[in-house]
DNA sequence: AAATGATCCTGAGAGC
DNA sequence: TGCTCTCAGGATCATT
């Protein structure tokens, strides 16, 4: 499931591959993802050069002159480049042809979503799914102070508290428990009771947490730049606790639990992650 | 207003 | 082998 790591990364690819080139034509297969794909989007977009890959949480933003396309991967959703003539692939939904290069969104669940912001409906920030977004955490201004705040205003479970993205975005199911592992708070602690001081490890944790990824995203994002082009939606994490119900802690060796939050699977060490 | 639950969808894996 | 069943998850939306 691509977390804010995985799409950084293929935003990274992305921008090395496309950006500035003139797009030549959008081939819309299956326009059923999370909201129907924009109609029309090959007239809207036919000739314009993307003028910049950005991101915004785990929306990829295709800035053009005239607007913006909105780009989220879901949940099962990747971005591959492939070679002229390749054979579509199943659930090859979207794809782009640039001058000289092609990408093609693939997303078996379609949970992902495509959809056109036109300059005319004002900045793509006040779109609305971008609006209530929380702060990037790798903008300076993601502080523990400001972390703490954030906590302090709800009542409800730290690592849902997390997950909800109205505070910081980008902290998915899978670094929602790494990075309260890695700071030793207990997942069901109640947001607003966790001290500046936890909060302040919090931070820490949540931006090494995502550094770490990042950094091993380095191999995926190769193979942007190199023939062969197998992405790979998943990572390769070395999980301290993610999906090891049973398995030793890392840390202490004590069993490693697994509990539901909010319909989402949480996975903590009860002797290392206290409330 | 915040918190909770339902919902979209397909593939993987379990169980028979 | 092959069928059926359950589960997973990001994020929005409806409901409490």
């Amino acid at each position: 499931m691509p977390e804010l790591p995985e799409v950084e990364t293929t935003r990274r690819g992305l921008d090395m591959i496309i950006t500035g080139k003139r797009l030549l034509a959008v081939h819309v297969h299956e326009a059923r993802m999370r909201w129907p794909v924009t109609p029309g989007l090959n007239l809207i977009l036919q000739g314009k050069p993307l003028l910049a890959c950005e991101r915004r949480g785990k929306y990829l933003l295709l800035r053009f002159e005239h607007g913006t396309l909105l780009v989220h991967l879901g949940m099962s959703g990747s971005l591959r480049h492939v070679q002229a003539g390749e054979f579509l692939r199943k659930h090859d939904h979207v794809e782009w042809c640039f001058e000289g290069v092609t990408v093609r969104l693939n997303d078996p669940r379609r949970f992902g979503a495509v959809l056109w912001h036109a300059n005319d409906a004002g900045p793509v920030a006040s779109h609305p799914l971008l609006a209530g977004l929380g702060i990037e955490p790798f903008d300076a201004a993601f502080t523990p102070q400001m972390l703490h705040a954030g906590l302090q205003a709800r009542s409800v479970a730290i690592k849902q508290a997390l997950l909800g993205g109205q505070i910081v975005v980008g902290v998915g199911n899978i670094y929602a428990s790494e990075s309260l592992f890695a700071a030793r708070i207990h997942p069901r602690t109640p947001a607003n009771r966790v001290s500046p001081a936890r909060a302040k490890r919090l931070h820490a944790a949540i931006l090494d947490t995502l550094e770490k990824a990042l950094e091993s995203g380095g191999s995926t994002l190769r193979n942007y730049t190199g023939t062969q082009g197998e992405p790979g939606a998943y990572f390769d994490i070395h999980a301290a606790v993610y999906d090891r119900e049973n398995q030793p802690c890392r840390s202490c060796g004590t069993p490693i639990r697994k509990i539901v939050q909010g319909q989402r699977a949480t996975f903590y060490c009860p002797k290392c992650q206290r409330y």
